[in-house]
DNA sequence: AATCTTCGCAACCGCCGGAGC
DNA sequence: GGCTCCGGCGGTTGCGAAGAT
């Protein structure tokens, strides 16, 4: 039995790349409607687009406060040591990272990361230690752009107990406890962090798993979206912006749209990872 | 300059779980 | 309890861009 999927049984289904004018369409019906009841989108925007489509349009790319490309060291590394925790989880690890998609960062994963931490895997620790030639000679140094901030970080991947599999993730409370403590910690750093505080960071998230501190107040999975809102990690978009879709629709027509979104995410706070958020 | 290869990303597909009837 | 609908998630694919030959 099963159910067919939603866009086999539409006649004329568009499929492929969306225009600008769709995305005008699109946005323009959640601007008045908020997101969600997807089905009926198509039917009464006249989209030729499936409601799945419809869906992951907004939240992998119009959706307000997300960042898109450039992935910061530190974002890396929230990602690395989330993805060797939880094991193939985006949603999850999209969670972390507010401004990016879980799209987005199963997209970085495969294309660069998952590379990084196989070679990074299959050769000797000490190799990574090794400073460029063209770099200052401290394996403490990071040089942004340089992948010696990356490298640190996905060694102590290895260090870990159970993590080198990304198969086998870690699965219990402690985990969730683990990963929260991490974050936070992390989140705490600024974002042009220097090669010690990261290594600080490190080295506090590492006491920090061998505590093992059990945090139920703070559960890595919340069900319920709507009272997220509590801790740190719960992003919430400050509400409705008129402002915000006048620049969407401003970047979607843009010839440079780069302009355009840089304006967007400094009003939305480069904050939603809640599709629901209006 | 033309062709081939690799890479990155947007989008699609299939499956799953929850909600409603 | 069983069925359908819908939203969400993760894996995969297709295509354009960039780089190499």
């Amino acid at each position: 039995m099963g159910r067919p999927p939603c866009c086999d049984n539409g006649v004329g289904v568009k499929k492929g790349p969306w225009t600008p004018e769709e995305d005008i369409v699109l946005v323009s019906y959640i601007q008045q409607h908020g997101p969600g009841n997807w089905r009926s989108v198509p039917e009464n925007t006249g989209l030729m687009r499936c409601s799945k489509s419809c869906r992951l349009r907004w939240t992998n790319y119009l959706r307000p406060g997300i960042k898109r490309g450039n992935f910061t060291p530190h974002e890396e590394g929230i990602i690395i040591h989330l993805q060797a925790l939880l094991g193939n989880k985006w949603a999850a690890i999209a969670s972390y990272l507010p401004q990016r998609t879980d799209n987005d960062i199963k997209n970085y994963w495969n294309t660069h990361l998952k590379k990084k931490v196989k070679r990074l895997q299959t050769q000797p620790a000490d190799s990574f230690q090794t400073t460029p030639s063209n770099s200052v000679a401290s394996p403490n140094y990071y040089t942004p752009g340089s992948t010696q901030h990356n490298l640190q970080g996905m060694q102590s991947i290895n260090n870990y107990p159970n993590t080198t599999n990304s198969s086998a993730p870690i699965s219990s409370d402690a985990t969730a406890s683990t990963v929260s403590n991490f974050v936070q910690t992390w989140m705490m750093r600024p974002s042009q962090a220097t090669t010690a505080n990261y290594k600080i960071t490190m080295q506090e998230y590492h006491e920090d798993q061998a505590a093992a501190v059990i945090c139920k107040d703070q559960t890595l999975f919340n069900d319920d979206k709507s009272s997220s809102s509590g801790g740190m990690m719960a992003p919430v978009m400050m509400g409705p912006s008129t402002a915000t879709f006048s620049l969407l629709e401003d970047w979607l027509l843009d010839d440079m749209p780069g302009q355009a979104m840089d304006g967007l995410m400094g009003i939305t706070g480069g904050c939603c990872a809640d599709p629901i958020m209006f």
